[in-house]
DNA sequence: GTATAATATAAGTATATCATTATATAAATG
DNA sequence: CATTTATATAATGATATACTTATATTATAC
């Protein structure tokens, strides 16, 4: 889960990556076209189609030996915001990359170092904002 | 507009701001209880803390030295999705980062790579998917 | 089958990001 | 005002990502 989305929003969180995936967005391109609009190298370009392609943004369709690529057209709703949300809305429980840290959470009152910090200013801190 | 999407995604696409988000949507939490919770170094912590803070996906609390931090509680939809999705659904004209792309994009027909890559395979190639 | 075309991969370098250790700042306590 | 507490910053080393050049793969054309 965590890598899923790791790996969506390293392959968006670059801007030579954001702008293909505009274009891509308005229009199926090829790799000498991306090479063109973009006035980059042939291989600069491959190598970021292919991140964007394992991060399962956009999809390939070979036609001969070119390859055109477009945006998953879920890319704005499931593809993205999707794994996002049910990860921000899940329960921590179900999120076994977190189990330890999850632990450590839940035993936050029996750790020395945090009862330090809190002995003094314990009225003032963490408001629970919300439990699923 | 590309950098402050690029900035949320670039602090969302790593591991442990992810966890660190999480937890931060549960219940607003100050330095030690993260240091705590994710059993890493206080300046780790701090440093991860200060990307999420400045791609504004979380806001900070100061309570006397303490600073608690909580996730902005538009995160799962304005904060995240809303710059994204503009940024898909706007007009190219309309992202200034983009303007000498643009330009090559309006004149790829007259681009003589791109003319002799056509040559052969035009009728199967590129389908205009959308046009805003 | 050889040559060409379109894209992919590999290797090497450069740069950016992450993590650690040490130190600095800012606020509160005695 | 010196000390402790909580967090932030700086400096360094380690790792990962990005970019370039060169080469390999794959498919078509001759």
């Amino acid at each position: 889960m965590i890598q899923q989305i790791t790996s969506i929003f390293k392959a968006l969180g670059e801007p030579t990556r954001l702008a293909i995936m505009k274009f891509l967005s308005i229009q199926e391109l090829c790799i000498c076209e991306l090479v063109a609009i973009m006035d980059m190298s042939q291989p600069r370009i491959s190598q970021h189609v292919k991140v964007l392609k394992q991060a399962g943004v956009v999809k390939e369709r070979k036609v001969k030996q070119k390859s055109y690529f477009s945006v998953n057209p879920a890319i704005l709703n499931d593809a993205v915001i999707g794994p996002w949300a049910s990860f921000m809305q899940c329960s921590i429980d179900s999120i076994p990359e977190l189990a330890e840290e999850n632990q450590r959470y839940l035993q936050l009152d029996s750790n020395e170092e945090v009862l330090a910090c809190k002995n003094g200013c314990l009225m003032e801190s963490s408001e629970v904002k919300q439990v699923i």
